[in-house]
DNA sequence: ACATGTTGAAAGACCGGTCTGTATCGACTA
DNA sequence: TAGTCGATACAGACCGGTCTTTCAACATGT
């Protein structure tokens, strides 16, 4: 059939479909799928469009699997990572997700986070790619549970509910232009954590408030 | 001239113009604004396309003219005026806009926060109506600015972006499907306030955590 | 009271552009 | 020679915005 060659097996097409991949990468994260139109894909790409649709079957199956991706390099491959790797007990790492993202907040091409801005695109609830943008927040959510047991708080799922909300809240509250966000979500997590009973070091003198 | 009549002078007009507002108002709630089209606008308030487009002089007035519309009914006319029919001191108008936010998030026609819909459909940081969103959004954080001052916290502002940030997560979080987002922001909350030195009555038994 | 003129609004055709998705064709290559 | 890919044109729908036609309500002159 030649489907497979010898040296590029799919690497041709491999690296077609990753030109694909990673533009629509690029363009959904920082506009949103609506937004963004299969011919500046394709255009941007420099590939046919034709191409595009033999590698997916409509922009809704690009949609998802830029979705993937999105889990992929930025939920696993950049915050969990990040947070792993300043290690401390548990409640230190819930606490560096708000170190990591306020790094994010001051990047000048802060681009928000694509799960949510999907999610609020799509207004429709049985819609596939809205009911993804769920399922990853959900990925997230199970992170925060994992972080949560480690620390030994009995209620993983609640608390990663709440710790979830600061997190969005600081996430739109730094697409409104508040560089600040991450330091005042962290505030209240340090706040949380200490009422679950979870051993937590003081603020950073710059930023602690007075003692009570 | 004959320009304004007896009886109905600028009534026909008005009606006409109030059709169009409230044709905006439903559909941009609940879609956004990138997601309605003018035709369907035009459409189901029954009027001329015309007409739209000589009360507006394009679709981003009618869009600016929808939000200055949404602060005027939800932020002032109902959740302002929802908090503050319950009464009490700051603390506790504080604590009972998560009240309101519950019942909102358990209606079977939730709708999501249209200024955090629009602001994030929006990519381009200068266009009037994304900045329209952030200037609306900081009139509801005034709003907590004043209660928070009422309640004798020292750093209003700083306070009224912790509590914007609560309002904000608990908000994607209901949009994920999360019912119970406004109890969880609440209790987050009424951490803050302690923390404050603010006065406050114990959580609802049924929601109420274990005594530390 | 009646004819006349003015005006606003509804209906809808229309314009150029963009959307997703398809079809065609030519070049290159294994 | 078969199969992939890029380029391009195209189809059909929809976008924001303009324009024309038609009609009904009103103001005015006599």
């Amino acid at each position: 059939m030649g489907l497979t060659g010898a040296n590029p097996p799919e690497a041709r097409a491999a690296t077609a479909r990753e030109r694909i991949d990673q533009t629509a990468y690029e363009l959904f994260s920082r506009r949103g799928v609506r937004a963004v139109g299969v011919d500046e894909i394709v255009a941007r790409s420099g590939v046919a469009k034709m191409t595009l649709y033999r590698h997916y079957p409509s922009k809704d199956h690009l949609a998802l699997a830029f979705l993937r991706r999105r889990e992929e390099l930025w939920t696993r491959g950049w915050l969990q990572v990040e947070v792993e790797r300043r290690g401390g007990p548990a409640g230190a790492r819930l606490l560096a997700i708000f170190d990591v993202f306020d790094k994010w907040f001051r990047r000048p091409d802060f681009e928000g986070c694509a799960f949510i801005n999907v999610l609020l695109e799509i207004d429709d609830q049985t819609h596939p790619v809205r009911r993804a943008t769920v399922a990853h927040l959900a990925t997230i959510r199970a992170f925060l549970g994992r972080l949560a047991g480690e620390a030994g708080i009995t209620d993983a799922d609640a608390f990663a509910r709440q710790w979830h909300i600061l997190m969005k809240g600081s996430i739109v509250a730094a697409g409104e232009g508040d560089t600040r966000a991450a330091r005042r979500a962290q505030d209240l997590g340090r706040l949380l954590l200490v009422r679950e009973g979870v051993a937590v070091a003081d603020a950073h003198p710059a930023t602690r408030k007075r003692a009570r």
